[in-house]
Order: structure tokens, then sequence, then C-alpha cells
DNA sequence: AATCAATGTTGACATGGATCAAGTCCGCCG
DNA sequence: CGGCGGACTTGATCCATGTCAACATTGATT
């Protein structure tokens, strides 16, 4: 099950041939990096960003306290960003896809302040903060992207403040899968048939349920026929409805 | 009770005196500046935050869905930040006090994605972000201060993730009554001893309770003798203990 | 094939917090 | 002064979710 990613290229690749692939043959680089650069500017960062690093499923790419140096995109696979607090609380503050940056957290404080942990076999680009952060201050369209990225992530935490604050449990649930469809559907995958990377306990974790109660509101979505589930493998069969529930509850 | 701000000059400012106000002369640009800039560099950034702006309590700095021409720096009174969903639901997400950043939510889609309601009347210095951007540009180390402030913003965000995630009614209460000390302390206030500027529902919304859990909640610690409250009024009577409730809930 | 550990589902029951309803304490305003 | 509304507290009850336990499924190991 857990085997190596070897999709793109036999065995263990080369470091001439990880170089090979840049942001220009990316098909993510429109998520990661901002339109409207020249070639020259272009170059310029995806000079930057050569470097990749392999994941293995249930590895961490970084852990809690670890100093800072990088921050990174996520190339293929996805991750969980966990967060542990001083008395050892847990909480899954976020997934992430391809196309999305990890660790944005740890610049404040110059170490990371969560975990990242791979959800399967993924592969991230590394982006030396300090040099990012350099080549924006001569590339301002370059700057104004790192800045609106940083804030995009405190929008989402925010709207996962939301969640966890007004929503009952299969309304968390339902927020969840209609962000996970939305997030799929940007990357050109179908936003009604998908299979979850994470478990029940780190969806559990996201939504501040417990298993139980996420696997129950599971099954009541499937009774009323708005989705369709078999272990990881969903399919929203009603997606006008699951957002109409997240509207003004009852009536 | 409500009356204007008008402890620094006598009845209406005017603009000529508002400008000499600068943040040289002001307390709290140890929070909102960074360290190290040279004269010249402190000067230029000055130039740039010379506009002030008060919002009488109650009263909103911004508007969801306004677009976001500059952030703030609060720098006297207290507001508090919410958030709204399509479907109206709202949220509190954040309270913001003097010397904290207000908007920084807003630079990702160039509109606020929340509303910023004062507490209190209040004063907050406008800082143009595109101004303060292209400054950055040109000065590294104000550059990296406004990453560190957007990055602190996102792990002030998993806090409070965690807190809904993972804390029990009176546990939520606590983590908010030791993170306002903090906060108080930083600036120079008693951290045992100090008033509430929010109501109890703003408190409710923020920890994802009912008014009537956070005031029984209050009742409780204080029956314990942990705290003491009158209306607005609290003192933290054993910060220790109040710590310790935190870490492993019983035994 | 047998065993085992993870993972997820389901049921029965307990409980923390929501809801509903008074009631108190204010400051405010006529 | 008296009445009124808003903010908060307190009590009684209900219910959504947590807890505990059994069981199913799956894949890994032997």
């Amino acid at each position: 099950m857990a085997e190596q990613v070897t999709r793109k290229s036999p065995p263990p690749k080369r470091l001439s041939e990880q170089l090979q692939v840049g942001c220009q043959q990316c098909s993510l680089s429109e998520l990661c990096l901002p339109e409207g650069l020249s070639e020259d500017e272009f170059a310029r960062v995806e000079a930057l960003i050569s470097k990749r690093r392999k994941v293995l499923r249930n590895r961490s790419l970084f852990h809690t306290s670890e100093p800072m140096e990088a921050i990174y995109a996520v190339k293929t696979g996805c991750f969980k960003n966990e967060v542990m607090s001083a008395d050892g609380r847990t909480q899954v503050v976020g997934f992430s896809m391809a196309g999305e940056l990890l660790g944005l957290d740890g610049i404040g404080s110059g170490a990371h302040r969560c975990e990242a942990v791979a959800l399967e076999d993924s592969e991230v680009c590394l982006i030396p903060f300090n040099q990012i952060e350099a080549l924006a201050a001569q590339i301002p369209t370059l700057q104004r992207h790192l800045h609106r990225l940083l804030s995009r992530e405190i929008v989402r935490d925010q709207g996962v403040i939301m969640m966890l604050g007004t929503m009952n449990a299969e309304e968390r649930l339902i927020a969840f899968l209609l962000n996970l469809s939305h997030r799929l559907s940007i990357r050109g995958y179908s936003p009604v048939d998908f299979y979850l990377r994470m478990s029940r306990e780190d969806i559990s974790s996201l939504l501040g349920l417990t298993i139980e109660t996420v696997s129950r509101a599971f099954t009541r979505l499937k009774e009323e026929g708005l989705i369709a589930v078999e272990k990881k493998h969903v399919r929203l069969l009603d997606p006008a409805a699951l957002k109409a529930r997240l509207s003004t509850p009852v009536a």
C-alpha cells in the first residue's frame, strides 16, 4: 500500500532529474505563483524553487518547534496541519492539497508552530523563505502575491473558527465536504466524486467532534440521499441541497 | 460614560495637531513597528502613518465587503473582529487592543472579510497598504516585520481553532482570560486585575458558547475562588491554578 | 488460513451545554 | 421619581454530542 512515489520516473530519481521539472512545466504554477511575471522574473523565482522533497505517508514534512527555514508548496499528495498545545492537546487546523502552501505559520517566530504530516506519499517544492522574501522586495508582483497568500491563510482560518463556533455536527461535515469539493474542482477534479485522503479521526479533529459523531453524520447524510459514502469514497449526490443545509437551519 | 477621547488635547483636535503625534512619541511603536530601523527609515515609515481616525463605541472601523485600502493599528481603545457568513451567521474571531493591527484579512481579496467594531471610543492609525507595501520593498526590516505580523495572525487564529476544537466551556473561558491577561501585561497593565471591554455576548461568540454558559462558567470560577468578577471587573486570584486547569483536565 | 491491529460503524447511555423562562441590576429617559 | 430596556445571572429542562462498548471490515504478519 504505502509504496514509494514512482509515478513520474523509474526508481530513485537523480538530483539532476529533479531539477529539470521546473515551475514552467508545473500545472500548479498558477496556484502557487502570481500572474503577470515577466519571463525574466519568472526564471528568477523558478531558480529559487528548484528543490523538491518527498514525504512518505505518515511522515512529517516538519515538526512543531523546528526552526523554519523554508516554506513549501505541495506538488503532489496531501498533508494535514496539526498544532499541539503545551498541555499535549492536538488539533488538526487544516489539510493542504496540491498547489497550496505549508509552513506560513512559522514566519512569525522563526519556528514552525505546527506539524505537517503527509496523508499519502507526497512531494513538495521547497521555497527558502529568506530568499523568496529578498526576491519579493525586487518583484512587486511577487511581493503582493506573497501577502495575498498570507492573508488568505488568515481568512481560511477564520472560516474554520466560524465553522467551529456556529455549526452543529452535520453542518460542520457538510461545510467540510463542500470545501473539499470546491478545492478539488479548482484543480480540475470532479467536485462531486472524490476520495478522502484523511482518516475519520483527522476529520473529527478538524471539525471539533468525535469520530463517532462524524461517522453518524456521514450515515445520516447518506440515509437522506444527499451523499454516497463507502469508506473514503464520497459522492455528493445533491450538492445544491447540501449547500442549502448550511443556510437557514430549518425554516 | 461614553465620552469622546480627549485625553491628549483639548476638545476637537485640528488636523495639524493630529499630525504632530508621531510614532516616535507613541508608546505603542514597539508593538507596531520593527526594531532596528535607522532614523531615516523610521521617518519614512512614520510619514505614512500620520493619519488617525477616531471610532466611537459601537461604530465600525470598516465593514465586511468594503474595499480594503488600508490596514489599521489600534492606538487607543479596543475592537472586536466579526466575520459573517453568507447565510447570516456571525462570529467574533478576536479582539484587538492597543498596538495590534486590524484589517490584515482584507489583503488577500482586496476587500475586508470581517467587520471591526469599536468596543469603546477608540482611535486607530491608518496605514495605507499599498504604500507600506512599497516601502517594505525598500526596507528589509520593515518587510520582515510585516511578514511576521501576518504570520502571527495565522498562529493566533490557529490558537482559537485549538481552543474551539479541544476545550470545554470552563477551559475556554480560562484560556480567554489568561490570553487577555498576557496581552495586558505586555502593555504594562496589571495581568490580574482588569476590566473587560466586551460584553458577555461577544465573549460567548468568540468562545463558541451561549451567554448563559459563559455566565455560569464565570460563576463557577468565582465560587472556586480562582477569580473575582463584578460585572466587567475581573481579578485573577490564582493565576497559577487557572493555568493548571488548562493542562491535564483532572488527574 | 489464523491472528492481530487499525479503522470505521453502530448502539446504549450519560452529560455538558443549549434552550426556555424568570428574575436582578443597572443606567437611561421621560 | 418611576418606568423601561439592555445586560447579566440563575434555575429547570431538553437534546446534541460525548462516552463506552460491541462489532465489522480490512490489510498486514505469521
